[in-house]
DNA sequence: TGTGTCAACGCAACCGATTGCGCGGCGGAC
DNA sequence: GTCCGCCGCGCAATCGGTTGCGTTGACACA
């Protein structure tokens, strides 16, 4: 009958004083005496109030939290991504929630959607395929803050931070051309992603390289194949076929380290060595891919700086006017990180 | 001047009804002809209509939003564990707040009390070393709805949810000795997740492994080291560490497979073979495990599973009743993956 | 025609904070 | 001693839905 919830004109009651003092007291908006001040702070902690944030957020139109929609979250690259959102967004004291749209478009826009209804001031978004064009203009029509990351959709102008996959690629194919090598192959990843411009800006690169040096373009691998399976076993059952039917490479390159973890295997089971007979270059540099065997060299890009970069563009649009510089490109620069499994001497 | 933002006000405006009349048809709640039903669902739609669940969460006292709590986003195990209860979350139209300790039990207690003000439902907590436990008693002395995951606490009598450690170091131990091997290792996660109780249980197991054949207790390796490196370089120094002084040891197990991909190289590279001369065993089977060389022979733990679980248990706190059974523990079970580095036959 | 019932809907309080405006009181300047 | 100004604080509206309760009107039945 006393205490109910200690809200804060519970507070006000036993410091004597008004609401409208609390809020200001504790949040040191407007004069207080020092004193009060100091009362009111003593008697919140003693009575154990909580300050409830739906109530603050819905009057002051602002929650303090950010919309994360990622595609998936098993793969090691989007918790990196991840990690750097969350740390970056916590510095600013920003909290983040959370979504996955499986690579489903419609539950990408269902989760936005909800998102935004939730209140988030703004919105991170790992785009899937090419189905959502109209429901973004529409959003950044209605003025909404929304960075896409890791990737980009044709004919949606807005912000994007995501590797320079185009140049990932180059570096990757260019690496194994100088090695004398002729008949690349590219391995593509599995769907979902496969439908991301990421995957394409990559295979992109290579072909830029190989066609500068009067190549044939990249034989692709996997790019038929619907089986959504775990990247490591799509590595090896797309490899598996190629032999199978008779295919032939002597370089290979890909949009993920993960794939060739199972494809490698694959070889030496035929009978082929790597880099001996096919030399293979990966992406993400994932930690592991160090101490593999062969140790892989891969196309590293900056993962968690990725997310940094998206939180840090996504707040500055909160921060700054409605209307800003029409569209931010942030292009983060890949770096080639030469290991054994392109044929270069292992080193000490 | 005409249309500010368009609230239930408008929608109410628009279809010549009252506010009352339009959040029943909504949400189908009350009673509601079928006519008014469908033409204020027409003119929301019309106007774009976008519900402001902050205003509904501060009415109903429920936001439908559940709040993580992990201590760190690097590692793929945590991803897969937070990937599981993301899709058991959306399955129950719950959203996921997420925030990472980074192992900081101060900085954990600063999240989950932030998430308390921002009012999730219920909390799901990855409980970092033991500095918080008269906190999270008060926690539920407040009737607050909290599950621990893939480890517990001493003395905080909450639900939890992990994997059974304690039988996961046994199964790996056991069968190292069933393979001859004398003289076992464990080696430590780096901090700060080595001082959860999952990486100790794990210990502890391989040692009731051990005294049941009447062996002396495994040999702890990193437990000393403060050095917070990524899994495989702190297996990887460790390592060397210990064979640089001397070391012996003709098996080895871990709590987790990364500080193996790291370790197993510093033993090659010391001429040592695995598992001719040290048999490996690692914890999590990792996806690359399988096409490590040498194949990890690994203990499995169910992790989108204990995620799951996780979500279903505070689900149904959150249904039930305030006073209900005072703890639950979940105890998944884990699975010995043979493969090579123990020692086993390689399979075709 | 009078009365009772029930479906359909409106009124207004409520959730818990924030904030523009205004008021009383005290100090300093003249 | 009077007036002006500013400090410290309270009042009440507001954010945008939800919901208990009351009202209206249609219809059935006596």
């Amino acid at each position: 009958m006393k205490d109910q919830r200690v809200d804060m004109a519970a507070v006000a009651a036993a410091a004597g004083v008004s609401k409208a003092t609390v809020s200001r007291a504790l949040n040191n908006r407007g004069r207080i005496s020092p004193a009060t001040e100091e009362r009111v702070r003593l008697v919140a902690k003693q009575l154990g109030y909580r300050p409830n944030l739906l109530a603050s957020s819905l009057r002051q139109q602002r929650t303090g939290t950010l919309g994360v929609v990622v595609s998936s979250l098993v793969s090691p690259f989007f918790a990196q991504v991840v990690y750097g959102m969350e740390s970056a967004a916590r510095r600013r004291e920003y909290s983040l929630l959370l979504a996955c749209s499986e690579g489903e478009p419609h539950n990408e826009r269902a989760q936005v959607e909800l998102m935004l209804q939730k209140g988030v001031d703004g919105l991170l978004v790992f785009p899937t395929g090419a189905a959502n064009e109209r429901f973004y203009t529409r959003l950044l029509q209605e003025n909404i803050r929304l960075v896409f990351v890791d990737r980009h959709l044709r004919g949606v102008e807005v912000d994007v931070v995501e590797t320079d996959n185009v140049a990932g690629g180059y570096l990757a194919a260019q690496h194994l051309i100088a090695h004398g090598r002729r008949r690349l192959a590219f391995l593509h990843v599995p769907p979902p992603e496969r439908h991301n411009s990421s995957n394409w800006d990559r295979l992109a690169g290579g072909n830029r390289a190989l066609a500068e040096a009067g190549l044939p373009p990249a034989r692709e691998l996997g790019a038929a194949s619907e089986e959504a399976l775990p990247e490591e076993e799509f590595g090896w059952s797309v490899m598996e076929e190629f032999l199978a039917s008779g295919g032939a490479l002597d370089a290979l390159f890909t949009a993920s380290d993960g794939l060739l973890y199972g494809a490698i295997r694959v070889l030496e089971q035929s009978g082929r060595s790597v880099p001996a007979d096919v030399a293979v270059i990966g992406f993400d540099d994932k930690p592991v891919s160090r101490f593999f065997h062969p140790a892989l060299t891969s196309v590293w890009q900056p993962m968690s700086e990725m997310g940094e970069e998206a939180v840090g563009l996504l707040v500055r649009r909160l921060q700054g006017p409605a209307a800003a510089p029409p569209q931010q490109r942030l292009l983060l620069a890949p770096r080639l990180v030469v290991r054994e499994s392109c044929g270069c001497p292992p080193r000490p």
